[in-house]
DNA sequence: TGTTCCAATGACAACGATGACATGCCTCGA
DNA sequence: TCGAGGCATGTCATCGTTGTCATTGGAACA
């Protein structure tokens, strides 16, 4: 029952009485339509309502408008913010955005990368699950930038916070206020940027003369709802942490609850990505603040400039957008008067 | 310098040694194709690793495996949670999700869903600026669903919370807990969500014999940044509210802080919307669920069901979704004294 | 044995747009 | 005055797939 069909670049021709190939050069701005002859056509698009198929225009021209944009989980509030930017940014630009999760399953990442190069995305932005995810796929000259975390194909770009950077700050901020049992809470070490904080962490311990203690270190957090057992068993040991580092912004929402949970909240804590809330709990949290917006901005533009006709000379050395340390509390809290642990760690809820 | 191009149909049916009909039937899984030429066709796909061009395919065959969605920002959590859920679900059953933010621009929700009708998406979610905001758009029959709030179009159907209802039990809730002058802080009442929750707490006052006072009624907070002048001028007047109801996620995440910083943390607070930090601040935020999660899941089931094969009997009556309030004690502090306001009421920040 | 019918396959056009190339006309310089 | 050259426009084929219709060969039936 549909009144109308919709109006072809045919159509449009008739009306303004062209051939079609003129119509089309006008919707293309080919300079060598004559004034009068593009004023008409207009006119005809106008009045017809017309738009293009964008079907038939990437299936001819082998191109089209639109990029991909690849995540681990819209869900996530870091991940939300930095799609909301790049979106923002790219949609600004013209382009559609089509956004999908990889729910961290590498061979899914792999199929939605295919996928977007098959629907002849002009370009793609990938927040990969491991570093090597894309590798070995044929993408033909698919412009890839990849956001958060390093990623490795021919010709791609990456952007990243400084991790190493960060989490040797983050690991020194917490030893210079006299920390020495310091416990990390992460996700696994096979993203690469959560390895890197690692080793920025493992380097700050080390800087300050301080052994390494694998009980500390909870790599096996896959999201926020392992934190909980995590941050238990870490008050349980012989000699439990007097301050937490939690790796993403995940987690350190997970760890927030936890800590109010077994009522430990006087544990020095500092947050990887900072949320809405950090500053009105108590104590505020400090967190590292490698910014989702600011990310997203950048990868957005790095992108464009590869979609730019002539852009040939591109850098393919990762790009570092810099962060900082937001102090609000937590994360100065002194190590408390270190205490054997005798009973189970695991007090009444505060009500 | 690509080095294979991608394989095309033309390709499987020559090393099969069918035709391409017969090849494009393999793919389509029409039964009147001989079992061996299948394996033989099967195989050859196999092979060459091919994959079907969708640009084709949705200009020949006039749809895609594709769905739109548009809502007003994807940076917003609780838009954030409802997408993922719509994400998760249509992925599985086999579709692209396209993601595509209105930023609360009418016109551009209105080129954003022609757009999506443009790509021949098998159909769209989305979340309306207003309830009338695709009216008289040339959609052809494009299944049209929509989400947390109620829109019009022919043969659309909505997926949405009760938003008067639980209006109406928030403000039951503070009204029973003895407080007769309750702010509430909302975006505008042009977004029909927004409307029905100020139509409902407006019942619940009158329910419990309360003179109206526009004083206390804010429908100007656009977004997060507007609600702490909000807060302050609430908090100014002659009589000052003893409690307050946010409407919705985003701005029940911009009154904590605003209410730490003005040190009024006493106030009674009800929030439109629960959020990952809400239990674990002081006070715990009180807050109605109308769970994003299953909004989500919902619509994308709705859809899913109007886009098998002979769907045309589906109602086009709104799917009210259940959703309750979590009691954490924001919600059930007593009203404080009233006390006549003298001096501004901004206390300094609270280090 | 001849006719019918169906299962399996293929030839061809079409979807709506654009690229390559051709054409006609007008201007300009020799 | 004539040819070169450029501008404006048109013709035709094509992108990869699927719908329509035709064709083939054999099984089933009278």
């Amino acid at each position: 029952m549909k009144s109308h069909k919709e109006p072809i670049l045919r159509d449009v021709a008739m009306m303004a009485e062209v051939s079609i190939k003129t119509a089309s050069r006008v919707l293309n701005n080919d300079p060598s339509v004559a004034p009068l002859t593009r004023a008409k056509v207009l006119e005809a698009m106008r009045e017809l309502d017309y738009r293009p198929d964008p079907a038939a225009r990437s299936l001819r021209a082998g191109r089209d408008r639109s990029v991909g944009v690849v995540v681990e989980g819209i869900g996530d509030v870091f991940v939300a913010s930095l799609v909301a930017s790049i979106e923002s940014r790219l949609s600004d630009a013209g382009y559609q955005v089509l956004i999908t999760s990889s729910h961290r399953d590498v061979s899914r990442e792999r199929a939605i990368v295919q996928d977007f190069q098959q629907r002849r995305c002009a370009g793609v932005i990938v927040m990969p699950c491991t570093e090597d995810s894309l590798v070995g796929l044929r993408l033909g000259d698919l412009p890839v930038v990849f956001v958060d975390r390093v990623g490795e194909f021919p010709g791609s770009q990456s952007v990243v916070s400084d991790d190493f950077g960060l989490a040797r700050i983050a690991g020194k901020h917490l030893t210079s206020h006299g920390h020495r049992r310091i416990a990390i809470v992460s996700d696994s070490q096979s993203v690469p940027t959560t390895r890197d904080r690692h080793a920025g962490f493992r380097q700050a311990m080390e800087d300050g003369g301080i052994t390494f203690d694998p009980d500390l270190v909870r790599d096996d957090c896959l999201d926020e709802s392992y934190v909980r057992d995590a941050i238990n068993q870490l008050f349980a040991l012989d000699q439990p942490p007097t301050a937490l580092i939690a790796t993403n912004t995940r987690l350190s929402i997970g760890v927030v609850p936890a800590l109010h949970l077994v009522g430990r909240t006087d544990t020095a804590f500092l947050a990887f990505g900072d949320f809405p809330m950090a500053e009105s709990l108590t104590p505020a949290i400090t967190a590292i603040d490698h910014s989702p917006h600011r990310l997203g901005q950048i990868a957005a533009e790095t992108l464009l400039a590869r979609l730019k006709p002539g852009a040939l000379d591109v850098s393919t050395e990762p790009i570092v957008v810099p962060a900082g340390l937001i102090v609000r509390g937590s994360g100065e809290l002194p190590p408390r008067p270190t205490t054997q642990n005798s009973s189970a760690a695991i007090p009444a809820r505060a009500t």
